[in-house]
DNA sequence: CGCCACGTTGAATTCAGTCAAAGAGCGTGG
DNA sequence: CCACGCTCTTTGACTGAATTCAACGTGGCG
């Protein structure tokens, strides 16, 4: 029983426990909480600027993004979401959203109710950590975004993108490293970094040539991630995938043995 | 006594009763919190890039700045924090700081403790409510951060900061709506906005020029607010200063109630 | 008074944007 | 199966916004 939650691990609980170690309880909770899925098709919005915000969800297939659309047309990206990302977990004290979210391919979403939300973070004080740290690890993508389109160049910003969009897979994703589905045309990256699609075109060329990637049919590998995180400047403390200090450890494992009573009479 | 409280409503009341509506009792809490102040001088390091989290803070006097240091010596400062800002509030979970936070002018801190903070979200829900709030508020304004970044001209990025700094002033400083302190030299301008200060400096003189600020001894004015709202394309929706949706105001008012109860015996 | 940090200005440079057109890949339907 | 049309990519020539470099002001403070 146990063996076939791990073999079946959702990109949720891998990403959940490079934070905080789970419980066998706690994964069952987790996959409990992605039974129900909802299907979206690709370019779709699955909430527009100015919505209400009602439940959280979890992304568990597909790939979207959060972002926003100026008044004179342009678009900037602001995040990706990938299998695993949870998003919307305080927005409903919003009375309304400043951005939007779109698919970029299938994507299937689990909804989370907002009682399931304050439920976790009461009974389920180690899910309820690593949740805060998912918002502490998205906060943290958002500087180093800030970062990237502040203080570097463009051929730096498309190679930190490229590096980060691979660190975050590898968090969720066993097997191959240093490639994934990239699912996202020049235009997206370019809105993502603050660029033209047609400069993003003559870098990811340039990359291409100096064989630091390789791009066809929508998958990206990166030959020598060395030299992009040089490149880039890209450092992968910032994602923080790496364990809480002694110290919360210490502090959950109290909080787990307070909740033992009640929950396992 | 609750009169003598009123009068010298503090920053963070002031601030936090913008989201939600904030009871007698509340109020008492808060200002029981700012109570043992730190004061720093201007030019100091609060919190430097790898330490480790330890409590939460409010800035209750003065102006800091969350900022990172690129290895190639770059500066990219993220944030602004003027009174009534909280930081640090989830941050003991990470294992190291990936920024670092310095004082603008002589600053004063009140330190939150963890338990603190842990009482508070647990017993006195509408603060812990208007705290969440407080951190969505942050992330919305790392998010128009990406976009001015991103998407806005020099000129729009300029008009865009100093629209955000006078319109989040407003909120915590009862008087002058369109004046502020603004501690800032242009070297920091830039590193905020990913320019340099030479051109700051030429936009700057632009806005004089156009009779759009004045600023004089470290003295913002805005004199046409309006018009620099459009050349930033700035809408304050953002700063989500507006209340909470009706469902938010009962459900909080069910708390309180369900605490009434053991608290006030 | 004179230092020193900050602000101001000009001229040359460059990185990235704009505009425009052509090529590649892919699904669809004749 | 191939042709069509669509979207995305690629490329070149030109433009322009912002940077760089370097010098000169200036105002507050010891």
């Amino acid at each position: 029983m146990i063996a076939d939650i791990t073999r079946a691990r959702s990109p949720l609980v891998t990403k959940l426990s490079h934070f905080v170690p789970l419980s066998a309880e706690d994964v069952r909770v987790l996959a409990a909480l992605c039974l129900n899925e909802e299907r979206f098709e690709a370019d779709t919005d699955l909430v527009v600027q100015g919505d209400v915000p009602r439940s959280a969800f979890v992304l568990t297939h597909g790939m979207a993004f959060r972002y926003r659309l100026l008044p004179d047309g342009k678009r900037q990206i602001l995040t990706f979401m990938i299998p695993g990302d949870v998003f919307g977990l305080h927005a409903f004290l919003l009375r309304a959203m400043d951005h939007s979210i779109g698919t970029l391919v299938p994507t299937r979403l689990a909804t989370i109710s907002r009682a399931t939300v304050l439920d976790l973070f009461d009974h389920h004080p180690r899910i309820g950590a690593a949740l805060w740290w998912c918002a502490l690890q998205e906060e943290a993508i958002s500087r180093e975004r800030i970062v990237a389109l502040g203080r570097r160049s463009a051929r730096g910003r498309v190679a930190y993108l490229l590096c980060e969009l691979v660190w975050r897979q590898r968090a969720v994703e066993r097997g191959e490293d240093d490639a994934m589905r990239l699912p996202l045309t020049q235009v997206e990256l370019a809105d993502t970094l603050g660029l033209t699609s047609v400069h993003v075109n003559r870098i990811m060329r340039g990359f291409r040539e100096d064989n630091l990637i390789t791009l066809a049919r929508r998958r990206l590998t990166l030959l020598d991630v060395e030299r992009l995180q040089e490149i880039a400047g890209f450092n992968q403390d910032y994602l923080h995938f790496g364990g809480a200090p002694e110290e919360v450890e210490r502090y959950l494992d109290r909080l787990e043995q307070d909740h033992a009573g009640p929950h396992r009479p």
